[in-house]
DNA sequence: CGAGGGGTTGATCTCCTTCAACGGAGGTGG
DNA sequence: CCACCTCCGTTGAAGGAGATCAACCCCTCG
């Protein structure tokens, strides 16, 4: 495969590996998609990399540390609705939806490269086969925020932090940051949180209480699965929904 | 606008208004659109019209009544996660995405058309804006899921409640399908419960309570909101992560 | 050394669930 | 035309998961 060439550190190479997870794209496609001139830039934790209501004329792939999308409640509440990694372009919606009514917050310090719409328009008019990765990489985030309304409205709350561990396990392993049973996950309790639906609080008493049962451990900004089949069953884990494909698995047909 | 021509009654027409509330579309594209051959059929309330892990050859267009994806857990419970209505082309993600991990099932009676991935594959690949339209679609998709991650993560039952009629209230008028003050909403109220993540018997007190606060009522599968800026304060509903254009209102760029 | 962010603990409260029963409307078969 | 059944809605009482409130601790960094 083409891409195994690149350097895969480069943000841009990260992305198309993301990509090609998903997508057959021909040499040409992929060759186009690295050519894409980034902007380089970074944020401090907490930092909005794009605010909410803000028209942007740009995308945002994180290169390196943990992003997040937000919605914000009238009374200060937060919601997590999802982690973006390196490799992530995290809002490669922009595109065509280009004023989101929720941010785009660095969780650790972050850096990350911006694509100009007008680029990747340009790309998405003149290759089909790159406008069929892109729609499918939205509904790929479309069947994970299904996944999370799931979890929040039917799940308690150790299946919620649970299946938290689990995706982003999964997904880290699956872009090379890591292995599901070992991670690093830059945030704070809090965020973590955020993201599940709870208080810091409770999470923390969570948190304690699948340490105990000898699931995962979470210190220092790492994770570690203690017992994955354990945690995964606890949560209610089952991949599909994050529609990867792994190398040596079929491809997708296209 | 070439669309007002055409018999907005025809399934496939509902479905071009509805994409160009979103997205402009030249005559030649619509014209394109409304030449796909749809093949018709029915469900009872209650039937699977696509069921979990299913592979889909063929995406599904609402035509009449309404539907449902839900997301089923390991002990029976169901979650809700998107209602469609007239219009809505169900699984359009199934043609980038063909095998999904939950249902979708007829809410009510509902009568739908059926399009082949392959015809639809043709139209994307032919046309660009298509393929925008198609993709923007998906991320107004994910937009909604995103607003619910939120809702179900931070808000109380009734905030939850009004959310929902505020939303379905909204788009059914955009359908033109009923205003957003009356329409026809033919689910029960456990299919609501399992919408907003609480159980029937709660959502029956919520529903008594918003009608005792004279914001809405709710009776033989019909709406009636009362006051609609209440419910909208009550459920903070902002309605710009519905991403609707409205007749009248500036067009999206392309 | 002081300040502040993040993590931990305990006590109390409350929103929503659970369980159990009943009511009413519509459809169906005798 | 009545009897029955089933689906849906309604009500009450009790219980529990998680929120809230209020400390306190530890570590890092200026």
């Amino acid at each position: 495969m083409f891409v195994n060439r690149a350097d895969h550190t480069a943000p841009i190479a990260r992305f198309l590996a993301r990509l090609l997870h998903r997508s057959p794209l021909t040499e040409s496609e992929q060759r186009a998609i690295l050519s894409l001139k980034g902007e380089p830039a970074r944020f401090a934790a907490h930092r909005d990399i794009v605010s909410p209501g803000q028209k942007v004329e740009r995308a945002c792939l994180i290169a390196e540390g943990m992003a997040g999308r937000f919605d914000q409640m009238a009374n200060g509440q937060r919601q997590i609705t999802a982690f973006h990694i390196a490799g992530d372009m995290s809002d490669l919606h922009s595109v065509v939806v280009p004023t989101a009514s929720w941010s785009i917050t660095a969780l650790s310090d972050v850096s990350v490269q911006f694509y100009d719409h007008k680029d990747l328009r340009e790309l998405v008019d003149n290759h089909p086969a790159i406008a069929k990765a892109f729609w499918r990489d939205s509904v790929a985030e479309g069947s994970c925020l299904a996944k999370w309304v799931g979890n929040l409205g039917r799940k308690n709350a150790p299946a919620r932090v649970a299946h938290l561990f689990c995706e982003v396990g999964l997904r880290m392993e699956a872009a090379a940051l890591g292995d599901r049973r070992s991670f690093a996950f830059p945030v704070t309790q809090e965020q973590l949180a955020d993201a599940a639906g709870l208080t810091s609080v409770h999470t923390n008493r969570v948190l304690q209480e699948l340490r105990g049962r000898n699931l995962l451990t979470f210190r220092a900004r790492k994770a570690e699965i203690l017992d994955w089949d354990g945690l995964a069953q606890e949560a209610e884990f089952d991949p599909g929904y994050l529609i990867l494909r792994w190398p040596g698995e079929p491809e997708q047909p296209d």
